[in-house]
DNA sequence: CCTATGTGATGATATAAGTCAATCAAATGT
DNA sequence: ACATTTGATTGACTTATATCATCACATAGG
């Protein structure tokens, strides 16, 4: 909504990494041009196939991004919390977004004109450097998922899911979540009847606790022995 | 071995995108500093773990690149062939590989220092540019691959192959290729028997005509349509 | 020349995981 | 207060795909 509500850039400056390495000049520039929104749960911020003007940064609440198939499937390949950018691939290839975003929660986000951003890397060494940082991890983790995707049986891929939102969505254990168990299975590559079974029995083994939105993982070295066995 | 052999970076300029953006003055830098290779199908030109110091540029020949996974299982992420730079993610991020490159026949390459070229990213605004390009096309490819690996069965995801192969790898249709099956089995997410099952069934209904290493894709139109449905 | 060794091919079998269908609980709207 | 929707759960069933075992064939090495 209005930008009212919002600090300016220059006061947020201190919680988001990349930010740092603009000058006060140019965060002035983003802060002037850049719009704060304000989503409800499960509203759309971008979606896959369309245009893509903006850069979305997330200031507060939590964003799934997914990549949507044919035959309605999607597959998680990550979140976007506060205060990350979402890093959109097709910026700099076809203007297209590769993915969707959706609000998982009560979210808001400042959009930046992906024109400002890409000018700003290509005059600001340290910012174009930060970047290609947070893009190569990007890459990293795909790498990782799509490991754990292909090479792992169900149990292997969901204790994956939960050692990764516990430990570098949440960073918190026991950790809250509104994530539906469909999410849980988009994340995982599986049907949401199959990702409620594995949650069953690792229940049943005394490996997590479910009460509610509330996740815990009792015996976190079990679900890593799990994960290494695929 | 020697750089005798090979012209100096400022002739071969001509067919390496990337390095289109940098000035003689900097293309003589990377000259200066480059070990040209070269690599007998099958050897190893890094491996996933070990540190990254070089970025490595093939000049000829082909070659593959996998993640190694638990249980001896690998999945091939995509090929290298002249004049593609490998973009090596770990490089911004923890100085490790992230995958493997084998050589999948004859191949020689240019290897440079990652410092050198780490350097140029940050001075030279439109080489920036391109390396973005380059990891953004790489991380597109990512999400189709993942997309088709998770949301598709065996013979969607040996289509899908076939087409990437015949269109982006060898861009010819027949392709002569030394891909075994156990690499196309890589490829696909599936194992060795399953990706010769499949073959068999797409050369049964004329989809395809496979005649040692040469591979033809007779009816792209029926093959891509078993994409779409999975 | 014979023996390893790697690759391709095939069949029998086991099993992991998807599909379908029904039920239940909680939340939401009228 | 009741109807409707949405998500979670469970069971029965089906099927896709991996596993295992075997065999043929070519090539390389001693």
């Amino acid at each position: 909504m209005s930008k009212l509500f919002e600090s300016s850039c220059l006061h947020c400056k201190k919680r988001s990494e990349i930010f740092e390495a603009l000058s006060e000049e140019e965060l002035e520039r983003v802060d002037m041009c850049r719009v704060s929104m304000h989503y409800n749960a499960g509203e759309i911020i971008f979606k896959q196939g369309s245009p893509c003007y903006d850069f979305v940064c997330v200031t507060s609440g939590l964003v799934k991004l997914y990549i949507e198939g044919e035959n309605d499937r999607r597959l998680i390949i990550g979140f976007a919390k506060p205060v990350d950018y979402i890093f959109v691939p097709g910026a700099y290839v076809d203007k297209r977004h590769h993915f969707s975003a959706v609000a998982c929660e009560e979210t808001t986000a400042c959009l930046v004109e992906a024109d400002i951003i890409q000018n700003m890397v290509r005059t600001n060494q340290n910012f174009a450097n930060s970047f290609i940082r947070k893009i190569s991890m990007q890459a990293i983790g795909l790498f990782e998922q799509i490991a754990s995707l292909t090479h792992k049986q169900i149990p292997g891929r969901m204790a994956d899911t939960l050692i990764y939102l516990s430990g570098k969505v949440y960073s918190s254990n026991p950790f809250s979540t509104n994530l539906t168990r469909q999410d849980l299975a988009d994340l995982s590559g599986m049907t949401k009847e199959s990702a409620i079974r594995v949650l069953k029995t690792f229940k049943e083994d005394d490996l997590i606790r479910i009460d509610g939105n509330l996740i815990e993982i009792i015996n976190l070295q079990m679900l890593e022995t799990i994960s290494r066995n695929g």
